[in-house]
RNA sequence: CGGGGCGUAGCGUAGCCCGGUUAUCGCGCCUGCUUUGGGAGCAGGAGGUCGCAAGUUCGAAUCUUGCCGCCCCGACCA
């Protein structure tokens, strides 16, 4: 009768599963490795779409579309991120179909229409955008160049998870040019603050701003710069990148441009980009063992009216209170739903909606109707309390940026009670196995000691943070001398 | 690619080892009545290529062989 979800505590990779299948945000698909976003899912993308695509703008970017299909000539032009992607890339090699004439009923590929060249489908655009922007730019006066895309890639992942890695998935990839370093790295760093901002006001998650070790840095890249989140069991997701490319792919591409001297030089590039996976970490951030917990700045319902009733004619009642306070709601700017179906009794309608995260509830009935109150319950705290049907609109939007305020701090004061520094190899290994989170730690900033440690233990550095503060220290593993911390977790 | 699991109604399942009436049960769905402040009750009803294919057999969800698909764990990765 419920759908059960598994806890947290027992199989915390069901747990998340169950929510993402049960909560209505995603199915698995016929195709292996793909899925499919439901309605509630794709609202909760939209509504991040939406603002990230307000921030992109407000910071001059404008949007572009580029093809799926990059011909191989051109994706193999730069070399390090052809290398970096060719394990994964899906490859379309024919143009048609044709029936099989020893198999009625089937389709067969048609040997005739082999491709001269084969089409790699987009695992990420850099080069057929870099193709285009050659054609693009020719002078000073074209940079910077400020492009986004929203789109879909495709990444032939091993093995797949809902959200957090699927072989298709929805993104955005900015890809500019400039005409200095300087500059490109500043538009790096710009957009790496968009991130964070995002996570942070808008998901209710706090990260941690740093930049990747060579390991963990983009292929093609100089320089990888990321905002790392803490999952509820401790491991590390990466939720956003944003890639200082050099002159890299202007090289590769053949892209220079005259400056005001008209002295011939190659452009200057990013690319930065934040995916689907997003919602994986929404919802391994907030929620909790009976379902999802939304921050009310993205939920697709943000409160949700549940009326109780015996008969049409209390019916009658709640519905003209209702229609009144949908009215006010919507414009005090709350997505409201009023949930009056017959198929469900409100029992069952309050643990749906705590199911899919809804923030807050409103249950009207006629004894609220009496003492012109309604009942509010906050799915974050589970707290229920009645609240006058005056001024209930300022009411509810005050608690709706109290819950977002509130799982925001939870989330934070998590993390900070996960992040544990390790002073000897020993105390690294222990903390790994016994407590969960992040541990800050100095490392000889080498990519084989690192390896080393990932080999040893599975953790990475999942980035060495901007703000850091210099500090002497010895490696954890070699003894080395190292003049910062880094921070090294498992990670998604 | 290695290891494991699963495939029976929209969903979740029993039956399979040891072949034999009409394939089990729950949820959901339809109709009616009663209900509605934490996943309603009663009564009636609809719904099935038992993943696909071949084989063994008088007879296959069940046995054999082959194939397909999905999920989980690991290596790769956002």
């Amino acid at each position: 009768m419920s759908k059960e979800i598994t806890s947290r505590k027992d199989d915390y990779s069901q747990w998340y599963n169950d929510l993402i299948i049960k909560g209505g945000l995603a199915d698995y698909s016929a195709v292996r490795g793909c899925m499919v976003i439901k309605p509630y899912g794709y609202a909760l993308w939209e509504n991040m779409r939406d603002v990230l695509d307000k921030m992109f703008k407000d910071t001059g970017h404008q949007n572009a579309y580029f093809p799926l299909f990059v011909p191989k000539s051109l994706f193999e032009k730069e070399e390090e991120n052809a290398e970096g992607f060719a394990k994964e890339c899906a490859v379309v090699t024919h143009y048609r179909l044709k029936v099989n004439p020893d198999k009625k009923g089937a389709l067969m590929v048609d040997p005739e229409s082999k491709l001269e060249e084969e089409l790699i489908i987009r695992p990420t655009s850099e080069a057929i955008i870099w193709n285009t922007y050659k054609g693009w730019i020719q002078s000073y006066r074209d940079l910077p160049l400020l492009i986004n895309q929203w789109a879909n890639v495709v990444r032939w992942e091993m093995r797949t998870r809902l959200f957090l890695r699927t072989a298709e998935f929805l993104w955005q990839e900015g890809h500019t040019a400039h005409a200095t370093a300087e500059e490109a790295v500043a538009e790096t760093k710009q957009m790496l603050e968009v991130y964070a901002d995002f996570a942070e006001t808008y998901m209710a998650m706090p990260v941690i701003k740093g930049v990747k070790s060579a390991n963990e840095r983009f292929a093609g890249a100089l320089d990888t710069y990321c905002i790392e989140a803490m999952m509820q069991d401790g491991k590390a997701l990466q939720a956003g990148t944003s890639h200082f490319l050099g002159q890299n792919f202007a090289k590769a591409f053949d892209v220079k441009f005259s400056d005001k001297e008209n002295k011939l030089d190659y452009v200057w590039a990013t690319s930065w980009g934040v995916s689907t996976r997003l919602i994986g970490a929404l919802v391994m951030a907030h929620s909790d063992d009976d379902g999802l917990i939304l921050p009310p700045k993205l939920a697709p319902i943000q409160v949700v009216i549940v009326p109780i009733f015996k008969g049409e004619e209390q019916k009658k009642a709640i519905d003209e209170k209702v229609s009144v306070l949908v009215k006010e709601l919507k414009q005090a700017g709350v997505k409201v739903k009023y949930d009056d179906s017959d198929n469900a009794r409100p029992g069952w309608k309050f643990a749906e909606y705590e199911l899919k995260g809804v923030p807050l509830r409103i249950g009207i009935g006629a004894r609220d109707i009496q003492n012109n109150v309604v009942e509010v319950a906050r799915r974050d705290t589970r707290e229920k309390k009645s609240y006058p049907m005056e001024g209930l609109a300022d009411s509810l939007v005050n608690l709706l940026n109290d819950i977002q305020q509130s799982i925001y701090n939870k989330a934070f004061n998590f993390r900070e009670e996960h992040i544990t520094p390790a002073e000897t190899w020993d105390e690294f290994v222990k903390l790994l196995d016994e407590k969960a989170g992040f541990i800050s730690a100095h490392w000889d900033g080498t990519g084989e000691t690192e390896d080393k440690i990932k080999e040893l233990t599975k953790a990475t550095i999942r980035c060495i943070p901007l703000n850091n503060t210099k500090e002497e220290g010895k490696c954890i593993l070699t003894g080395q001398p190292s003049n910062q911390r880094v921070l090294f977790a498992r990670a998604y």
